[in-house]
DNA sequence: TGTCCACAGGAAATACGGGGGT
DNA sequence: ACCCCCGTATTTCCTGTGGACA
């Protein structure tokens, strides 16, 4: 009976091994694939008529550092995963490699500022790219580490490239950054100075103090959303590269490209969509069909909150298992009976309780994570409140409720009705 | 028509933790 | 050891408010 089973796993991981859908896994996540390996990806992706027309307005907008000229600064807009930071750090690259072959100074620097980043931080970030100082976490004036880029920078040549990506996550003291990069480092150091910035909001720039705005001088360039065409390209060049091509059937691409396009033209989501449907047919030992696709998109959806709760802070679980488990008496819950049973969660856990002013935020960000949806709404002579509403389907709210009870290390539960 | 509920949500104050300089 | 600086989270205090109800 042992041997036979110990015979069967081996069977199954001979065959598994012999038939192989994927081949490099690594062309299906670019988190794996080194960055010479992303360019030379995106080289061949350039290649098929993708981006044409951005990567000559780059061009042309670069085109004066070879005139010994000074291109003014460049504003990237486009959503989520239309390829604007890689574009511009493989354009960044090229013309690096380019200088150097006609001896001009060129250094660039990629500031990544990919979650919300405070003032000091984004500063003390770039001294770091800059090598300008070491990386505090507080406790120096912002003059400090102005002072110390500025010196480092003051004798430099030729041009600078300071590539600020995601450009309005700069929280507090936006102003006072831009103010700095725009208006008094440029006078300060001797290499030109070139700004570019990407970022997903068009209005960006709005809320910069008017005096740095109009000192500004940016071309804009928008990175419109792929189409299924270029989708379906992109697609088919991490097939090659990355999966069995006889194991594919076909329409698969199509429908991947289809899907992804009707939703936001986001191209790791759709190569992300393309991997989780590779990884069910190995599992099932079947070629990709359309079917698995279905499938590895409902179950991309359904985690895409699992692990989004699982990396949130304690009381903003906290505060949507109050959400989800509070019970209406009438219609929607409202703030009061779900902080009520926060409070509970909180004496049950040893979780040290928030106000219920900070609570009610904790509600606004949920809604804005999608979670909920919390209404404000005035019910007369009863009162203002929120209407707290959830659109999930009892499966993924089971999900839900047992991860956060997990994270607390709480018995499972029954899950009320 | 006025009252009043049960909060919303803004602003300021406070607490806290971390770090530098002396 | 002490004080100062900085950022973040939270509390405290406050004014505002849409509409059911008398």
């Amino acid at each position: 009976m042992q041997t036979n089973i110990q015979e069967r796993i081996w069977a199954e991981i001979e065959d598994a091994a012999e038939n192989p859908i994927v081949i490099s896994h690594e062309y299906l996540d670019d988190e794996q694939l080194p960055q010479e390996r992303q360019f030379e990806v995106l080289t061949e992706i350039f290649n098929t008529n993708v981006r044409t027309h951005e990567i000559r307005t780059i061009s042309n907008h670069f085109s004066p550092v070879f005139r010994n000229g000074h291109p003014t600064h460049l504003s990237v807009i486009g959503s989520t995963g239309t390829g604007k930071t890689i574009t511009i750090r493989w354009f960044l690259a090229q013309i690096e490699k380019f200088c150097a072959g006609k001896g001009i100074p060129f250094q660039q620097v990629h500031l990544d500022l990919c979650c919300p980043t405070p003032c000091f931080r984004a500063l003390n970030n770039l001294a770091c790219l800059l090598d300008a100082s070491k990386r505090y976490r507080k406790g120096v004036s912002l003059e400090e580490i102005m002072g110390r880029v500025e010196a480092k920078l003051k004798s430099s040549d030729g041009y600078l490239a300071v590539f600020v990506d995601e450009a309005d996550n700069v929280r507090t003291d936006f102003n006072t950054f831009y103010q700095f990069l725009v208006k008094r480092l440029p006078k300060r150091i001797g290499a030109r100075l070139v700004l570019i910035f990407t970022s997903n909001r068009l209005d960006w720039m709005e809320n910069l103090d008017p005096r740095v705005k109009s000192c500004l001088k940016v071309r804009e360039l928008s990175f419109k959303s792929y189409d299924a065409d270029s989708l379906k390209r992109i697609l088919t060049m991490r097939v090659k590269k990355a999966l069995q091509p006889s194991r594919i059937e076909e329409g698969v691409i199509d429908k991947i490209a289809a899907l992804a396009s009707q939703q936001h033209g986001d191209a790791r989501k759709a190569v992300n969509l393309l991997r989780r449907s590779a990884d069910l047919a190995e599992q099932d030992r079947t070629a990709i069909t359309l079917e698995l696709v279905d499938r590895a998109y409902e179950e991309i959806e359904r985690d895409k909150y699992i692990d989004m709760i699982r990396s949130s802070p304690k009381q903003l679980q906290a505060a949507l298992y109050a959400a989800l488990t509070g019970k209406p008496r009438t219609g929607a819950l409202h703030t009061g009976p779900a902080y009520l049973v926060y409070e509970r969660f909180c004496s049950e856990t040893g979780l040290r309780p928030i106000s219920q002013r900070a609570f009610s935020d904790l509600l606004y960000e949920l809604d804005m994570y999608g979670f909920i949806r919390a209404r404000t709404v005035s019910r007369g002579r009863y009162g203002r409140t929120k209407e707290i509403r959830t659109s999930f389907s009892r499966a993924i709210m089971c999900n839900l409720v047992r991860t956060i009870r997990e994270t607390f290390s709480m018995p499972p539960g029954v899950m009320p009705l």
